[in-house]
DNA sequence: CTCTTTGTGTAACAATCGATACACATATTG
DNA sequence: CAATATGTGTATCGATTGTTACACAAAGAG
């Protein structure tokens, strides 16, 4: 997982992947079937481990403001924690299509429009609850943050610090009070 | 360039290249000496075509937020223009490096890192001039808007339409007064 | 112990990667 | 015209890609 982490899925070769493994190619054939298996089985690791972290608050959050508060500075506490590759494993994961990558870069596609569906829900849901203004885009209020969320990944595989990626975050919450504006308090 | 802007310094091949191209790979080194500085050339060319169109309101604006607000909506006309591929080549050409890639994912870092200096000189001009406060951050704000940019061209690569590009840079532009708050009329 | 099953190491598979050697054709020069 | 420089096509280079055939070793079952 670290190593697809690190380098992609076209970057981390076979013998790369056996070799930090300590196992041989068919080792690693008999227990996972395919290099693409294999990744799958780690996108579903780093989802159960490094995810659980960043998506936590959206769901454990009194309010809508800190849950999505709460998701982008845990995204950015994640993104550049010291020992572990920079940005997230889903958004630099496979980006360019190549023929020998199609599946992944689907699946990996899926899962961050699901996560842009997670955070509309969590919206609609302070919607329903009568937080937010009913008249309110949920969706285009969703895609902003995760876009914003998808360029931290970009800015953390370039270096960026901890404080760099919250100055993001807090831009990006800069927009709220305008963007759920008429909402009762 | 388009071929690289498509698929990406890794993914597009030399078989690819001199295939699009209509000539055979003694031709393609006579002319350009290696993969790696025809790659580089497609990024001038990139800079100079598209990216002209993206970067051109950012100094013929008269105030700041138009500044950044043209730039945002340039990059997303530019970042899902029909024929086009989806995104930025500067930002998806090459991400994840792995050996034979380094000077150019240094390079595409760098020009990243200038584009943030190139914001960030714009709204400290506007602070000279005292359309914005002298107090703001624009080192922060910058970083937050390039964020949003980069995201973007993640969002474009994943299909998004002209106006869920749009939605991202309202989003944005929804942070604005928020950001420069205290700044004259 | 003998037999069977499971798993590993070695080696190599065909395919593709970026990059060239070499001979031939073309074009320019004197 | 002849002579020379320039550029293209064919074919292939060694290296690396993901994947697998095969023989051997270890371990459990009777």
């Amino acid at each position: 997982m670290r190593l697809f982490w690190a380098k992609g899925f076209d970057g981390a070769s076979m013998a790369d992947l056996t070799a930090v493994m300590g196992i041989n190619p068919p080792s690693l054939y008999a227990a996972f079937g395919s290099k693409e298996a294999l990744f799958r089985e780690a996108t579903d690791l780093y989802s159960e481990t490094e995810g659980v972290g960043i998506w936590r608050s959206l769901h454990q959050s009194a309010t809508a403001r800190q849950a999505v508060e709460g998701f982008l500075r845990e995204s950015a506490a994640a993104f550049s924690r010291a020992g572990d590759p920079p940005g997230c494993l889903i958004v630099l994961g496979a980006l360019n299509a190549n023929g020998n990558n199609a599946a992944i870069c689907e699946d990996l596609r899926q899962r961050r429009e699901a996560n842009v569906a997670e955070l509309r829900t969590r919206l609609e849901a302070a919607v329903r609850e009568g937080e937010l203004r009913a008249g309110i885009d949920c969706e285009a209020i969703a895609v902003f943050y995760v876009t914003v969320q998808q360029g931290m990944s970009i800015q953390a595989r370039d270096g960026a610090s901890h404080a760099r990626l919250l100055a993001a975050a807090d831009g990006a919450m800069a927009a709220w009070d305008s963007l759920t504006a008429g909402s009762p308090r």
